[in-house]
DNA sequence: TCCCTGGGTTGGAAAATCCAATGCACGGCT
DNA sequence: AGCCGTGCATTGGATTTTCCAACCCAGGGA
């Protein structure tokens, strides 16, 4: 897998897209993290049509981001929890909220609070240096024959 | 403003999604930050149709995440660059690219190249603390009545 | 003159989304 | 037993987006 589409720059960004980059899958994944796991609660969260909500759990769960648990059997019911790799969207999730809070909201409608005691103002930081990411401290490599800045070869 | 659809939950993922979260707006801005401005090159580079990138341009102009530059004059021709608004969604793709990287990709088509001199591996941290965030170190305040968890009062 | 590039717009077909209604398996009540 | 409520979907048809090829316009170059 993980090619990306037609004639397009294969691209990380793309492929992750591809899973949750459809209309309220990552607005399911802010309710998991929320801890609302059950269809009826997502749906009326998000705002979604039933069978759309039906379509983007079963994605989700294929793509290996949410898992099914068993929480009653007879009849079978199940809750939707992230796995590990969902886990791991977190920070999309913080990211794309702090630049809602700072660009389009006048009061912040949810807040984390860090362990640390503070909100939680999330910052990106280089794991090998530990500073602070600022746009200029970066430069893209390319790692694909014919795929630079100025994109296909031909 | 900033009023979150319908019936759901309002939340600054919603109202970021609903800026950036239509198809391919996301993959124009990665675009913009490889250094691609111009209409044909974005077009060619996501592989959108070219109606639906002048829709998406327009959007993303309207929001203030992109801005038009004049490079000529006769016939007037313009290019997209990155307001600073834009420039600030930038940890939300680096998150999401390295997602594809670790999840969906054998091998990583771009790399980033911090400025410490080693391939960049984006982390979050706590602005407050300065320690990398975990997910058990985070629990939301929901600062909107009626809207906890558990979902709309009634 | 004719062709090429950059940056769009248009019209109709195809796909995705929306919404209300339906189905079905249980559990609890009476 | 009959009826109601909850949880979790699926279906059918209307609406909205997306797709795609064709077209348009302004200038530049041969």
């Amino acid at each position: 897998m993980t090619t990306s589409q037609k004639n397009s720059r294969p691209c990380s960004i793309a492929d992750a897209l591809a899973v949750v980059g459809e209309k309220y899958a990552l607005l399911v994944l802010r309710e998991v993290f929320f801890g609302v796991h059950r269809f009826d609660a997502i749906a009326r969260n998000v705002g979604a049509p039933r069978d759309i909500l039906t379509a983007r759990l079963r994605r989700l769960v294929d793509a290996g981001v949410l898992e099914k648990v068993l929480y009653n059997e007879r009849p079978a019911r199940y809750e939707y929890r992230a796995t590990e790799a969902g886990q791991e969207l977190r920070p999309v999730l913080l990211m794309l909220m702090r630049w809602g809070d700072r660009h389009l909201a006048d009061v912040p409608p949810t807040v984390w609070r860090h362990s640390c005691g503070s909100d939680l103002d999330p910052v990106i930081t280089c794991r090998a240096c530990g500073d602070e990411v600022h746009r200029r401290d970066v430069t893209p490599r390319f790692q694909v024959e014919g795929w630079s800045a100025e994109g296909s070869a031909h």
